[in-house]
DNA sequence: GCAAAAGTGTTGTGTCTACACCCATGT
DNA sequence: ACATGGGTGTAGACACAACACTTTTGC
């Protein structure tokens, strides 16, 4: 599960209550019940922690099967990537947190590789599709979602670009409305929102395209 | 299992003799022993179809969960996609045949979902990786592989261009052969190869690239 | 010479980055 | 007026598609 959160792309983790890596912090997860799809296991093992109407975006990552990934046991687990909107700040239970994915405490497992596969994963769906969604608001002004795709990627981005590529993608679209300026003034921002809630590819085929007519 | 022959995408498929879907066609695979990795799982029961050696990529695909995929009980399954190049001809069982991609059979469980997912995945790494080189044989002249590609993506591709792609990106390069030119005459063909033997990215950073210097 | 196949030259187009400049607001 | 932040105009770089043209062979 991750967020922008201060500016700064973070994980959600969880210290572990249990044996193997007791008190180490870890990704949340459990075990698939008899019966059950992938997905509605992880949603039902999040909803301890966050209210999962507010995952925006919740994508399978990679099966893994090292037998040697669980100390004690051989276990399969399915990495999912998650992704909340900034803004939204669930109510966490005492033992969960958000930890920068810059700066990783140890984790369990290999769970420091699924993060920052997640996150690898997140970085390139943002150059080819929407999936901006799901980690703004609602609403929101161009710097604001500036801010928001310099944190995911870690480099800086440009405004007037940013603006401009996912306008002529039709991934984005003005509301109308602006917003007032700060103390320092300044003009009014334009406020837009994401033209669709669903991941969507919307730049296919950079090469290699099929001829075009004839 | 997927390979280019007689200029088509086609799926390497097994004749089932088991329940369910007996006698219906279905993709090679089987249960996964303990402690046994996912990729050693699928080798080891590949190596009853294809000689393993001639599998020259090998990538996981999805992992499926529905409750429904098996019409007897409940099961989870993690699809792989392969690669053969073109030109080896594992010797086959006599349940286990070829089948275009664009003209598959009734297949059983969501194998059809499967291939047909394989297919979009091939045909997406194409155009920003080096994929081709598990499609291709060692050596090659461009419109050899002109065809190859032309036949995994569906739609027509321009030798000139697809040479350039590739050459500029440092994908392929020329072996200084030439191959004889048929009995039409014709100009000898220059002899390529791929620079890589490993899957790599080459066209990463389609947008949003990081700034420049500065 | 002529057909066939391979390969190069060249032009045009679309998409992106970078940066100069203009706009609207608060103090 | 001027600082602040938002937005537009525009030029240049680059990668690609399309197609005309040249090269090298067999017959």
């Amino acid at each position: 599960m991750l967020q922008i959160r201060d500016g700064t792309l973070q994980a959600l983790l969880w210290k572990r209550a249990r044996e193997p890596f007791l008190g180490t912090w870890s990704l949340p997860g459990g075990y698939l019940e008899p019966g059950e799809t992938l997905e509605q296991s992880i949603r039902k093992h999040l909803a301890a922690k966050v209210d999962v109407r507010e995952v925006a975006h919740l994508e399978q990552l990679e099966t893994l099967s090292d037998p040697d990934r669980d100390p004690r046991e051989w276990q399969i687990a399915t990495a999912y990537l998650g992704l909340v909107p900034t803004g939204v700040d669930p109510e966490l239970p005492a033992d969960t947190a958000w930890h920068p994915v810059s700066a990783l405490p140890e984790l369990a497992f290999d769970h420091r590789e699924i993060t920052l596969a997640g996150r690898e994963r997140l970085r390139a769906k943002l150059s080819y599709t929407n999936i901006g969604f799901a980690l703004a608001p609602a609403q929101f002004t161009i710097s604001e979602l500036r801010d928001l795709y310099a944190a995911a990627l870690g480099h800086d981005v440009s405004a007037t670009n940013l603006q401009r590529v996912l306008l002529r993608r039709g991934v984005i679209e003005a509301t109308g409305e602006r917003r007032a300026p700060g103390r320092g003034g300044g003009r009014p921002a334009a406020v837009f929102r994401f033209h669709s809630p669903r991941l969507e590819v919307t730049d296919e085929f950079a090469v290699l395209r099929p001829p075009s007519n004839k």
